[in-house]
DNA sequence: GCAAAAATGGACCTGCAAGTCCAAACCTGC
DNA sequence: GCAGGTTTGGACTTGCAGGTCCATTTTTGC
């Protein structure tokens, strides 16, 4: 099934991808045409429905997944080596420094309860995107009991469920009322209460 | 301003927004036809016009307005009377329990970023909601510090932002992957950490 | 360089859902 | 009961965005 795609379509094809994400942070899931797709990007109607033969759903589907796969390369390489306090910190400065100059335009957002009603698909890539995200948390918390930084008894699973969640209700907060205040305190708090679980130990 | 409305009239225009609200719940925001709500609630689209002269737009907006003033209700009495650890432990119990029920089907969660963006009042409905919601669970906090049940130097603001953090970002997983754990994770850890912070002291 | 396949451009079609309009029914006070 | 309003029903208009189609140009493999 794989369509057979020269060098210049491959790049047609990701200057689609690329320029119709632009957009959707620009205007909003489901205010972009196709028209406004187009016009980024400089291609024709031909071109959009030769590389997504099911339109609209399989861009999105594709733009989704590019958008959720920056989301975590925007975090390394601090996210897989979250192996000292120092770590730590960079790795939540990113954060906060990547979401603050993102803003209100999140791609993603709108792929969750919107889109993902209506694409199936959708919901999957969210899915696999935040699974991701807490394995990788999940593992540098390990790390650090290894090395006696965090206490032993922390379950790992459950405290990188509760920090994930810290950090997409930060991000929605955000998005919400434009302050970082949330994000903030949801991730400083959080890793505190990690750190403390040494000292107490 | 205010519209001549007879008792009639006010019955019909609450049944309007009840029915849409239900339809966006099971439709999802921008799938939801006025038709639909026509077919849902008996009305004909003069009537919908009569009563939102704004069309959808102010439709949607009324809508969220009443789910949103619904979240907080759906929180009481516990959520204004956060006084002892027992009462803690009944609002977090409550607020797993709707959540559980509701699953998938958030009203709100289309209305962030998506809504937030086209329609200016639909920030300001959910902003207002976040910040009522932040309050009490300030209040909560501050009350048992209070009793001294939470230490007193703990920062009543900035623990209620992570914790509201934490319960938006466990209904967003909860939303998008299915699962309750990160609500919970988020709620008791949070909450077990104020708890804590008052035996240390 | 030549045939086959891929890439591109853009005119056209189509369906749908929001919004308009007006006429009929109905209350409501006097 | 009648004159003002409000409420209701539903036919009609309209604009637009997604999708179709095909003709043309470019690339590729040999």
């Amino acid at each position: 099934m794989t369509r057979a795609l020269t060098r210049k379509g491959e790049a047609t094809r990701a200057r689609i991808v690329a320029g119709a994400a632009a957009e959707i942070r620009e205007r909003g899931v489901d205010d972009v045409r196709l028209e406004d797709v187009m016009a980024h990007t400089g291609t024709s109607k031909g071109q959009l429905f030769h590389y997504f033969p099911d339109g609209k759903e399989e861009l999105l589907l594709a733009v989704a997944q590019h958008e959720a796969d920056q989301v975590l390369v925007d975090q390394e390489p601090m996210l897989s080596n979250l192996t000292s306090w120092p770590a730590w910190q960079a790795w939540r400065d990113r954060l906060v420094e990547r979401y603050l100059a993102q803003g209100v335009k999140c791609p993603l957002n709108g792929l969750l309860g919107q889109t993902g009603r209506r694409a199936p698909g959708a919901q999957a890539i969210v899915t696999g995107l935040m699974w991701r995200w807490q394995a990788a948390i999940t593992e540098g918390i390990r790390q650090m009991q290894s090395t006696g930084d965090i206490a032993p008894d922390v379950d790992a699973e459950r405290a990188s469920a509760a920090l994930l969640a810290g950090i997409q209700g930060g991000v929605l907060l955000l998005l919400s009322t434009g302050k970082i205040d949330h994000l903030e305190a949801a991730l400083d708090l959080t890793i505190e209460r990690l750190r403390a679980s040494a000292r107490t130990a």
